[in-house]
DNA sequence: TCAAAAAATGGACGATTGTCCATTTATATG
DNA sequence: CATATAAATGGACAATCGTCCATTTTTTGA
């Protein structure tokens, strides 16, 4: 943290030499106004898509002037970067949040994953809207790919360890590492299906629906674990 | 078909009185323009995203002029929501086909429409990145809505009716039709999660695993009808 | 309090967008 | 073959794009 915080690396045209002590001095306006320059773009996003995301739309909802893009984060596409980066870890953070609070069953952390990924706070208009965007802007803008890549790979690590935990009561180690595989893949598929399925049918998504149709999924596969509920009491 | 197919209907400035006779006349060179247009409209697509399929690129790939896509279309706008239902109709043609050559079982039914979901003639780089941008355009382009929403509406009656009959088998009517409900709901969801994760990961995905995730969750839904494989042979 | 430094502004810039139309080219009919 | 009509062309057009920079405004530190 020597150098105040990567946040506030502001684009550095030569930064061979970069003056060091400068660095240092944080205006409270400027740290303000980067956020703000962030959250615009999610809500812009949000609101007119990738395709529309234009400087002018940006700064209009962000309240600032023109040149603030490139003063701040050199272009546009390193803003969409940011903003990429910005709304993964938010995501992160909280279902690290949402983990912590669950019970330690496999079946707990599990219930807490699906009621995490269907709460109003990760599926909602603005959030999944932007996460589609950012999504499909990764195959002309590469670099916004690192971002969801570690997190999804993350995720995928801790299904997959708490999938293996489940299957191996009801197996061996070998057919039990086979499906959890299996279900690994199949349950973040499911859950990436229901999050275009919200996109495309807000009106009349039912997230109770959604939490039973995953839930006779997992207890089907483990019927000793779950209901349509959720992970079943101890 | 008096009017010689409505693919013909150039845009009509004031339709009022449209010349009558003179729509009989086709040329065999419009026809072919007008779909090398609707085609290069989806390679563009496929190629450059919906955010820069602009008019420039997609006339260069169609090898015809500027004033071409006005000419046949009126817009750009309706050139983008043809080749949409082109691309709607080219899927459920085929897997119109699929269903019709495979067996009469519903287990062969669904073992045939996840095959199709899977095949390198619906999964492949262009059709699923064209899926995938078409999908996102219809929040701002909301005629787009119209196409898919319709074929979507019908594959998920025809699973529906599948996944009832089947779980008739293990059940009374109504546990059967609510697990129809879900089962389908989660089955749609599954299948779109496959197409998401082929689009993010084109160099790694594997077809033969994604199938034997599916086939492995049809295997505890209904063991009595599938396996690993697909449907339980008879 | 006042010069120096940092931050923010808003317009200029060339490039590109989608639309449209005056021409040109190709085809069919008398 | 000549003429009428359909089809295709390619540039003009205003609007907008992202980038950049000469200014102005704000803040800092001696």
């Amino acid at each position: 943290m020597t150098r105040g915080g990567a946040e506030m690396d502001v684009h550095a045209h030569d930064d061979k030499l970069q003056s060091s002590s400068d660095a240092q001095i944080l205006r409270a306006a400027k740290v303000k106004n980067h956020r703000a320059l962030i959250e615009a773009t999610l809500k812009t996003l949000a609101e007119l898509g990738y395709a529309n995301a234009s400087v002018s739309e940006i700064i209009k909802r962000a309240g600032l002037s023109r040149g603030m893009i490139h003063l701040h984060f050199g272009s546009k596409n390193k803003l969409v970067s940011e903003a990429a980066k910005h709304a993964s870890e938010r995501y992160h953070a909280f279902l690290e949040h949402c983990l912590e609070r669950a019970g330690p069953r496999a079946q707990d952390q599990l219930e807490a994953i699906v009621k995490h990924d269907l709460s109003e706070d990760v599926l909602n208009a603005t959030s999944v809207r932007v996460w589609y965007e950012l999504r499909g802007a990764i195959y002309f803008q590469k670099e916004l790919a690192s971002f969801s890549d570690t997190r999804d790979e993350r995720l995928r690590c801790i299904l997959f360890r708490l999938f293996k935990d489940l299957s191996l009561r009801y197996g061996d180690e070998d057919t039990a590492k086979e499906k959890a595989e299996d279900v690994t893949f199949a349950f973040l598929a499911l859950m990436e299906g229901m999050w275009n399925d919200y996109l495309l049918h807000q009106g009349s998504f039912q997230r109770a629906k959604a939490k039973r149709s995953v839930f006779r999924i997992l207890k089907t596969l483990f019927p000793d674990h779950f209901d349509l509920e959720g992970a079943k009491p101890a």
